[in-house]
DNA sequence: GCAGTCTCGAGGTCTGTGCA
DNA sequence: TGCACAGACCTCGAGACTGC
């Protein structure tokens, strides 16, 4: 037994009892002499802050510790909580995509299952308790998905074919990628375009075939990416140009008055307790299909082009019903 | 009687050096 | 480059003394 088995074999053997364990029963566990149990417990209190005591009316090693609270050696010991929040990030990751880091984290959860066993705890409990439900989800090739991942992850380039709902076409790209994006249950890439020398958004599922280059990708700068990605409403990029004027019935204000649609969103209630909401935008699609989902509950105010453009969708929709 | 601290010596391991 | 050897270093157990 090396000294680092001893190290933890004793911290095992103090913290796994309720009472404080003899010197003679810490040398019978750590197959060692008085002296060797003396230098172990010195090296864990100068090495590790290990709060480890003798107290003699008792005769025996305990840790001086408050109640409730517990000693953990450093390395993979986490505290009962960040097992927790580590194995509930595995399972969100999990239902967000599934097979997503699956085998990159497999040793770390099976690690993280044994430690939780020892507690009478484990995965299986957050699995029945925690479900996330994806409702328009659209599916993602794995293998395209990892490698995308992987190429991103490394900073490498990657050659991609893309199917464009848009234009219904297929191309072939060489990228840079810069960030993956999970929107509304989707997974979007967005990535420097080399071919059209510019920065572009892919939706994940629509990449049909991805093999990683082993040239290094081109870094396109943080604040180039939040100017052209996030300032805008959606994934839909671009400098806002317009913006939105929403008024949401009294009725389903106690709802949208809770949501976030945009980081420079601005908010009042009025005097019928309706609620108006302001929302800068550069592209109306996604905007309109929002508005839309929200029927005779709210009503685009301005600009007249949004207003003009939401009436229109409204009255196609009407015209497939007579 | 039990544990803390210290010293000493034995045995094992690591490292640097020289040589074929 | 691989091997042998010597010295340094580390780890451990035993024992002595002390304190509670």
């Amino acid at each position: 037994m090396d000294r680092l088995q001893r190290i933890y074999k004793l911290h095992q053997a103090v913290s796994s009892r309720r009472y404080p364990v003899s010197c003679q029963t810490l040398q019978d566990e750590l197959e060692c002499s008085r002296a060797t149990v003396n230098r172990i417990i010195q090296e864990m209190r100068l090495y590790f802050n290990a709060p480890i005591e003798y107290d003699r009316s008792r005769n025996g090693y305990h840790y001086a510790l408050a109640d409730g609270k517990t000693f953990e050696l450093p390395g993979l010991w986490f505290s009962e909580t960040e097992l927790y929040a580590l194995l509930t990030t595995q399972q969100l990751l999990a239902h967000v995509q599934p097979g997503l880091l699956d085998t990159q984290l497999k040793p770390v959860k099976e690690r993280i299952e044994q430690i939780l066993a020892t507690r009478h705890m484990g995965s299986e409990e957050i699995s029945k308790r925690v479900r996330i439900l994806r409702m328009t989800g659209r599916n993602v090739v794995l293998e395209c998905f990892q490698t995308v991942a992987g190429a991103l992850l490394q900073r490498n380039k990657l050659f991609i074919n893309y199917h464009g709902r848009g234009k219904d076409e297929t191309s072939q790209r060489e990228i840079s990628p810069q960030r993956l994006i999970h929107y509304r249950d989707n997974w979007y890439l967005d990535a420097y375009c080399h071919t059209r020398n510019a920065l572009r958004s892919f939706a994940v599922e629509r990449i049909t075939a991805a093999k990683a280059l082993p040239q290094r990708c081109r870094d396109i700068p943080e604040k180039q990416l939040d100017a052209h990605y996030a300032s805008s409403y959606g994934i839909f990029a671009g400098k806002p140009k317009h913006t939105a004027v929403l008024r949401f019935t009294p009725e389903r204000a106690r709802w949208v008055a809770d949501e976030h649609w945009h980081p420079q969103q601005q908010s009042q209630w009025l005097e019928d307790d309706s609620y108006e909401l302001r929302i800068p935008y550069s592209d109306s699609r996604e905007l309109i299909m929002d508005i839309i989902k929200h029927g005779a509950e709210v009503e685009a105010i301005s600009p007249k082009s949004l207003r003009g453009a939401v009436m229109q969708r409204l009255k196609t929709a009407l015209a497939r019903y007579r």
